[in-house]
DNA sequence: GAATTTTACTTCAAATTTTGAAGTAAATTA
DNA sequence: TAATTTACTTCAAAATTTGAAGTAAAATTC
């Protein structure tokens, strides 16, 4: 159902090897428990949840890295998760919230580093003149960009074609559960 | 291929409505734009890291409301995501750091302050006595325990059978994402 | 059309979380 | 037995997040 997103050269055996400790090189400790009757594992939320967070993180470090490949030292990944939800088009920070379900005051700290690292502007909309309008700078295209080409070059040298299905799928059925949370939170569990 | 995630009587309409802004009733703003010539919309690693980021803020959100329900107030969604790291076992340490892909100094900032709240105990090893063994008391247990009950409660008045498939695939898609992106970190780019 | 309310943000200060550079003490290796 | 490595902890600084005001511009109500 999902083969093959480890590149062909890179097995498990090397994947989960990610400390060096001399007694700790254990296999990924948090595969979810099999019900014994059923065809599939069984997932929790938590499991899932755990996975995420533990998912953002790494990532989060993988930008931090680049970031500083590139010497881009004004800002750090939690900026450059905003930019990327800026994207190509112009957006008012409510949008961004949404986007992000980030809390108002803590855009308004971000936007506010964006602007002085000009890799944003804000122009105050001429139709409501309390909403800000925002849109990346040239600066703040070109970093994307950037990024952009070397997570496509990581792709390419790390993901087969089912790979990249997957992440389809995984996206899909997130995306869901994300709105299930959201549902969950207005309504009261 | 991923349907009826969302429970039938909540359809996408209420799903979105998630802050009620006069202008702002927009459908979810991040759908990655479909390719025209393929049979699947491309989601790119951004996309995903973003979702993942939302989705874990969401997930905090609703476990921070549930714990302000219970009446616990000592500790938050952050330490609770340690303690369902460390579940039902014995654990070291750098078990945890694996598992959440923490940093040394926070997972002990993070477990100080759930033995000050009586959430876990921590034990000397005898075989090597710099090594801190942790495992839940009575007390996490039982909040383990609840949080569990809630989850599953949730679980079964808004996924239907379909939904817990897709968990476990996006949890199985996610899961070998992570590990290239782990090796992705050890090996530089 | 003046007063009130709501929306769309921003600011600020406090709390929380994260990081990194020491440190400690126990194993391991040379 | 000395040097190194491992497994953590501590501390202080930096970054992030929160929440309670605040401001100013719509939109609504009277």
């Amino acid at each position: 159902m999902t083969q093959g997103l480890l590149h062909p050269s890179m097995g498990l055996e090397d994947a989960v090897l990610l400390r060096n400790g001399s007694d700790r090189l254990h296999v990924a400790p948090d595969e979810p428990r099999r019900d014994e009757n059923s065809d599939g594992p069984q997932v929790s939320c938590f499991d899932l949840a755990r996975l995420l967070e533990r998912s953002s993180r790494r990532f989060s470090g993988l930008i931090g890295a680049e970031l500083t490949r590139r010497g881009v030292d004004d800002i750090g990944p939690a900026q450059v998760m905003v930019l990327l939800a800026i994207g190509d088009t112009e957006v008012s920070v409510g949008e961004l919230l949404d986007r992000g379900n980030y809390v108002g005051s803590n855009i308004s700290y971000y936007l506010k580093q964006l602007t002085d690292g000009d890799y944003i502007e804000r122009v105050t909309s001429q139709r409501d003149r309390r909403s800000a309008r925002i849109r990346l700078t040239e600066r703040g295209r070109q970093l994307c960009a950037d990024l952009r080409d070397a997570a496509k070059a990581f792709e390419r040298s790390f993901c087969v074609e089912q790979d990249l299905r997957d992440l389809a799928t995984a996206f899909q059925a997130l995306h869901r559960l994300e709105l299930m949370w959201a549902n969950a939170a207005r309504y009261g569990v």
